[in-house]
DNA sequence: TTCGATGCGCAAACCGGTTTGAACAGTGAG
DNA sequence: CTCACTGTTCAAACCGGTTTGCGCATCGAA
């Protein structure tokens, strides 16, 4: 039926050159005449050809994609609107670069070092680190395999961390500080926590930057519940906190999803929400904003840190390794979910 | 440095055999003697080798990846945790047979189908279309272009429709029958639909599902607002139906965000859920069974869907075509978002 | 007319695997 | 002792591109 896929031999014998005229007509990369080159291109045209990227990649060791392994729970890849907007991100840029994405969802650390190893054998150029965790090994692991790879943290690295992975960060802390701010002014003083999993540097970074805020104002930063950024654990850690006689006025959640699921709950055994209990996320989803009261959040742009680490990682990919990038464009997002405190 | 990555060549020298050998050992397309095979082995252990994939690749035109674009606009693909959820199910089985998965976002036609060019130049060996439309073309362009497909789809393929892409199916319409089963059992003879864009066959799948059984109990269908999967978008639906005298005393979505997002608004605006409204939703999100009141859903196990997709797609690649595959699973999960309706 | 410079394209090597026809050693049968 | 046969390995071709040394033609200057 159709025939076998045209290979650049078929177009440089239509166009009356040989192979590598072809090569170059396309790449640039010698000159060539422009009407040979208006042949060419007619060929390759009229036979429908594209270059076979497994023979470009075999010719150039390039194989114009990148990686992304995503090692968390099911429940949470599930649950958080993170990664599908992160990855959108990615690839507005990589699309415009022609580059593919790859992607690994893994459960397990074996799981997980296996598939950097199959990246590793020439599956991709480089590797884009999400969720690092304190004494991450993946920076060690990519590389030993001679992967270049990007990181993707909560805060500045520290000067004296010896980085040689480029890396892409946020300030999650000046964030959190925003949020106590915002609750404190209003007249808070009963404040809890419920942060992520704290072996994730980004979660403790949060509950590093809630502690700081409330002890620069006075409070005691004494009632942190440590959630695991599931729904099911937003609901458990916010009953945990407000079904007793002592409860907080406000709760500041790590994330978007326990914070609605918190709402929720609290909502449902009698409390009103902002006048007895105010809430805030992280994260800034879509559904916080149409929810009514609106979730007050922090957009943290999880496309524009997608396209941010893309174009590093492609610049570094280029050679370019840089300096310590910071996404800008994290903002407090003030909804209903914040009022002053009821007497009670 | 670190030197080159070891080729075949180097693990043949190593062992004293020739490439061919070595490639023969770890294939078993020939016999090997057990003795030769040993020394091979340990000569790639010990020189840390593994096949380059890109060279793979070229000598067997076989990829190992399958391919999948995502064509939705951001602030679906943003809220809805179908596609990470989906994803995840692929990948487990993936995985398994050692196959990558390469994934593009898009928001316009041209980018799609510049996707699915790429695809064909070579980067998979099949792909998963997802979210069909009516007269998509798709499955012409994935067929011109050479490409193994597999298809999800909401119903069962039409008998006389002449189907030559593998089907994955689930049954959205026996799901949406029992909810509205249950809202006409809980009293209800006023309920709305909300639906997703009717473009998508699987929305007008589920409208008219929904038309069927309102009509079946004898009840008009004449309350139905087209949404968007969006979250401002079930808000608005949900303004639209309730916010006027003759309002229905329960909303079936098409999907769990603009349920979610719908019960928001309701409450907020002095609406009783479910004792004045009851919803339901469709798709189950985690999230939804950690509300309060929890949404009653559909669970479709788009994990499950996910793993039957990419099943039925490695064997359609090796060349097992097979009759459209109902994915079973599809179970109606009953919460608190449903009650009789209260007199008003 | 001769000579170097310049522009252009060809042919061949190479990337790192897979595949296969043929060679070779060892074995048992005739 | 020869021959057919089996089991094992080798060498070379091949996949479809990229890269580069070299030759050829053309042209202006000496």
């Amino acid at each position: 039926m159709h025939g076998a896929r045209p290979t650049i031999g078929d177009v440089a014998r239509a166009a009356g050159v040989s192979k590598g005229t072809v090569s170059l007509a396309y790449s640039g990369k010698r000159p060539v005449a422009e009407e040979t080159r208006r042949r060419v291109f007619a060929a390759a045209e009229s036979l429908r050809w594209t270059a076979s990227s497994s023979a470009q990649a075999l010719a150039t060791s390039r194989t114009s994609t990148i990686g992304l392994v995503i090692a968390r729970r099911p429940e949470i890849i599930a649950t958080d609107t993170f990664f599908p907007r992160f990855i959108a991100g990615c690839e507005a840029v990589l699309a415009e670069a022609g580059m593919g994405l790859m992607l690994n969802v893994v459960t397990d650390e074996d799981a997980e070092t296996a598939a950097y190893e199959r990246y590793a054998a020439g599956r991709v150029d480089g590797v884009i680190l999400l969720d690092v965790k304190q004494g991450d090994r993946r920076p060690d692991l990519v590389r030993e395999l001679g992967l270049t790879a990007v990181m993707l943290t909560a805060e500045a690295p520290h000067e004296d961390d010896p980085v040689d992975t480029p890396v892409v960060y946020t300030e999650d802390a000046a964030a959190v500080g925003e949020l106590v701010d915002l609750l404190v002014g209003a007249g808070h003083t009963s404040i809890a926590h419920v942060s992520g999993p704290l072996r994730y540097v980004h979660a403790a970074a949060r509950r590093d930057a809630f502690v700081d805020a409330m002890t620069h104002h006075g409070l005691r930063p004494d009632r942190i519940v440590e959630g695991d950024f599931t729904a099911a654990s937003g609901r458990d850690a916010t009953a945990a906190l407000v079904d007793r006689a002592d409860r907080p006025s406000a709760i500041v959640y790590a994330n978007d999803v326990m914070a609605i699921a918190g709402l929720s709950y609290a909502r449902s055994s009698g409390l009103r929400v902002p006048e007895d209990l105010s809430v805030t996320g992280f994260d800034d989803s879509e559904l916080s904003a149409h929810l009514s009261p609106g979730l007050t959040s922090v957009s943290t742009g999880a496309d524009v840190r997608g396209a941010v680490a893309a174009r590093t990682l492609l610049a570094a990919l280029g050679g370019d390794a840089r300096r310590p990038v910071l996404v800008d464009g994290t903002v407090v997002v003030r909804r209903g979910s914040i009022a002053p405190p009821s007497r009670h």
